[in-house]
RNA sequence: GCUGAGGUGGCGGAGCGGUCAAACGCACGAGACUGUAAAUCUCGCGUCCGAAAGGGCUACUCAGGUUCGAAUCCUGACCUCAGCA
């Protein structure tokens, strides 16, 4: 059986989802209200950063992240694999991967290991509707014996992170319907034996879900499509299917046409901070058809051009910025630099890929 | 009217004899951004030819002059600002 929804503590939530980054336990430059604005369902935060900067004990006060946002949507949490990778790996801060786990040092004296097990425990004190397993990042410039190595670690990872889920919904007394969904990782880069490898391996452990893990975009920028129809391919129909970081409207239509279900991406919070607004080409919300090649167009609203003009950034949106304000407004709020440009500009990006997940579903069904 | 300071690209502002089509900033234009240590970063920005490397032309208020060579020195004109009348 397919998976038809999301379930999350406050209630089901219809597939295909989009949940925008909120690795800090905010979604950049907005509240949560904004966020229920932008008719967005969930978020995806992150264990790496939260556990560092935020800590279990004000969990335990407030009850998860969820209630201490006051937020009534769909929660994912990140492992803190990502976070290795661009952290580590990139050399910003001094630490290396080990079979235990991650060691890294934030300052000269002090050491810190993130294990598969702490990203589990850590992730059950956020009480996050799904939960991921700690992953080994497969470089993409890793040879196929290196990428081996990531896979075979991210597998034994796996098993560790199962394991310790279990013995923690157990102490816990969770039963099946109780628990959070537990998400396995693929990785093996643009290797499809490893990824079909990785994936059987991780299908045996036995998880809610497989994620597209890795660095899903070449040299070129192209997106790897050959990894996900592998992974598709051979994951059961009854699990979700995640692109992790994906990713671009196009690239989510059509992943979502190979299988996968559940997407999150900084890009629509990013590039609206960055003055890249998505905007549907289309001059009204019913004659949006995302299975046009070109269904949408960037728009970039600092321009000299848009300096005098009235009218709206897109008709087709109903999102607070097109429905109230005009292209001059928010060129203007972009060149001086207030914040509010940016606030703006992610609310009408998220109700973007809102709109997008609302088309999918229709489709879908 | 007198005295002093000064006039540089769309703007602010360096440069004060050659390495200057002119630092730096702003503005403007183009591009990037994919499980967020990015409200960030890159590039262009006199003009013409060239895909590029590169080359041509016109330029530092205007008019003369000195010099192999001037945005830079000299003379004059015009204008601006400050102080005094």
């Amino acid at each position: 059986m397919t998976k038809k929804f999301f379930k999350s503590k406050n209630g089901n939530i219809s597939l295909p989802i989009f949940f925008p980054d909120a690795t800090r336990a905010v979604v950049r430059s907005i509240d949560t209200s904004d966020l229920e604005e932008t008719k967005t369902q969930g978020i995806l935060v992150n264990t790496f950063h939260l556990w560092q900067e935020l800590g279990g004990d004000v969990l335990k006060k407030f009850g998860g992240i969820g209630k201490f946002m006051d937020f009534k949507g769909g929660i994912i949490s990140d492992s803190g694999g990502f976070q290795v990778m661009s952290v580590i790996k990139s050399g910003n801060v001094k630490g290396k991967i080990t079979d235990e786990g991650a060691v890294f040092h934030p300052t000269k004296k002090t050491k810190k290991i993130l294990t598969p097990e702490k990203s589990i425990e850590f992730q059950i004190k956020l009480e996050s509707d799904m939960v991921v397993v700690l992953d080994d990042f497969t470089d993409p410039k890793s040879n196929y014996d290196e990428a081996k190595v990531s896979v075979e670690r991210t597998i034994s990872w796996a098993r560790r992170s199962k394991d310790e889920f279990l013995k923690i919904c157990d102490r816990k007394g969770l039963g099946k319907n109780e628990r959070p969904y537990i998400l396995g990782v693929t990785q093996g880069g643009k290797y499809q034996d490893l990824r079909e490898y990785c994936t059987k391996e991780l299908v045996k452990i036995g998880f809610d879900g497989l994620g597209y893990g890795g660095w899903p975009i070449d040299e070129k920028g192209d997106f790897d499509f050959e990894s996900a129809k592998t992974i598709a391919n051979n994951t059961p129909e009854d699990y979700f299917l995640y692109g992790l970081g994906v990713g671009k409207p196009e690239e989510i239509v059509k992943c979502n046409e190979l299988g996968f279900n559940v997407f999150d991406c900084v890009l629509p919070t990013r590039d609206a901070r960055h003055g890249r607004l998505y905007v549907y080409d289309a001059i009204s919300m019913e004659e949006i058809d995302v299975h046009n090649p070109n269904f949408y167009k960037f728009y970039s609203p600092d321009k000299e051009r848009y300096f005098k003009d009235d009218s709206p950034v897109s008709d087709a949106c109903d999102c607070l910025l097109c429905k109230r304000y005009s292209k001059a407004y928010l060129a203007h709020l972009f060149r001086i630099g207030d914040f509010t440009a940016g606030r703006l500009a992610t609310i009408h990006n998220l109700r973007f890929y809102s709109i997008l997940m609302e088309k999918l579903r229709l489709t879908n069904s």
